[in-house]
DNA sequence: GTGTTTTTGGAACGACTGGTCCACTATATA
DNA sequence: TATATAGTGGACCAGTCGTTCCAAAAACAC
């Protein structure tokens, strides 16, 4: 019955989410969104609501899209700590990407021309905008309880990730928990300070994630790359 | 000549910091900015030029009120860790008395009733609405180059500041530059993620500082407060 | 084919944005 | 007191915000 919806919802949805990624919930206007989605207000409205229940739905697919495929190599990676430094190297080469399309090209008007049908296209798949969450922790999260929970399931996802991870490396060894926790806190510290830096210094940002590297190292030798 | 200022400038451009501080600059309106003031948008033009004037002046008076007595300690501290304790400790209770006076208050109109005229009063002079700098950069800065060089000056001041904290409490041992450097960039990714957790969960973001604080410890034993 | 249901595009809405303008007031100088 | 100068307040501006509404269009069931 009745007309069939003639877009794919999960590619407006990503034009979406790249958008509030770039510039913020507030910043990005429905006239943005109507140009980087092709669709109307109207169709826009029909099928999320509002502008909040798009980008409700925008965060809903970054964390499927960005933030799990990220974590999942803790989760399901080796027993040694080349898991932990596989995914700290992953958010590093993800934020030096940002030095190849750096500056210049400020609007990303470049997905509207014609290719704005293919659901996972490559740009704006890596996080070269730092973290969508991490901006909104210090943007919509200052007065958005919903938003601030949100935020904070993140950050509990990835400490319990990170710890994980540091189980598995050192199951032989009679760890203190309290130890494993703070080294996870420590590690969930460098990842949010880097995606924060992310966006004002890039370098430094990577620098960060190296630091964090050569911590996860001294905490267990051998295994990695220096040997 | 002419008619003399009726308002004080400095308690105006702080009420105008505490705004832009709880709600970021662009969630910032005018109107809100007469209300905090008291001022007319005449009298805000006349004195700053425009919206982002008054956000410049109140970004300089929240370094030199805020952060540069906050890194004082590291510069002119004692040659143990000490220093670098200290400032853990001042910035964990800075957030954590976020808890006293959390939700309910949500317009700091209390500096408007009568006292507008002291240079420093007692509320708003802490953090505990996380860091106006790192609220920063993850909104203005995204796409504004100035704010941009402004966070990243920041974090230039507070990492050379953490750097001679850790060579003075180390300098007889023959600490490996690199070494200084990387334990900097530690603390200072520690610094910053607190400051961005402290809007989403002020008790991880106090333990956040705690971690800091043992791992200041573990770099140097002795002198301090297990012993 | 008709009827029904849903999508779609565009016009329009009131509210609010940062910014400007001008009459008014108050001070300082002469 | 007369005059020049500068701060003040409120009306007002064009533009934009997110949202709503409605008629036209399209695809299903029959």
């Amino acid at each position: 019955m009745g007309r069939i919806q003639a877009f794919d919802t999960v590619a407006v949805v990503q034009a979406a989410r790249d958008l509030f990624w770039d510039k913020g919930y507030e910043a990005t206007s429905l006239a943005d969104l109507e140009a980087a989605t092709g669709l109307a207000r109207s169709s826009l409205y029909h099928a999320f609501g509002s502008k909040r229940g798009l980008f409700d739905a925008a965060v809903a697919d970054y964390l499927d899209t960005v933030i799990r495929p990220r974590l999942q190599v803790l989760l399901t990676g080796a027993t040694d700590t080349s898991a932990l430094l596989a995914y700290l190297d992953g958010l590093r080469l993800a934020v030096q990407r940002r030095a190849d399309a750096s500056d210049g090209s400020d609007s990303p008007d470049g997905s509207r021309g014609s290719n704005n049908s293919g659901d996972s296209r490559g740009s704006g798949n890596s996080p070269t905008r730092g973290c969508l969450l991490i901006n909104c922790a210090a943007g919509l999260a200052a007065h958005d309880d919903p938003a601030r929970e949100v935020v904070d399931g993140y950050r509990a996802e990835l400490v319990a990730a990170l710890k994980h991870a540091l189980l598995s490396a050192g199951a032989g060894q009679p760890f203190q928990p309290t130890l494993v926790d703070e080294r996870a806190r420590t590690l969930a510290s460098f990842t949010m300070s880097a995606m924060l830096l992310a966006r004002v210094n890039p370098d430094e940002s990577a620098a960060l994630l190296e630091t964090a590297s050569g911590l996860v190292r001294s905490w267990m030798p051998e295994v990695g790359s220096t040997a």
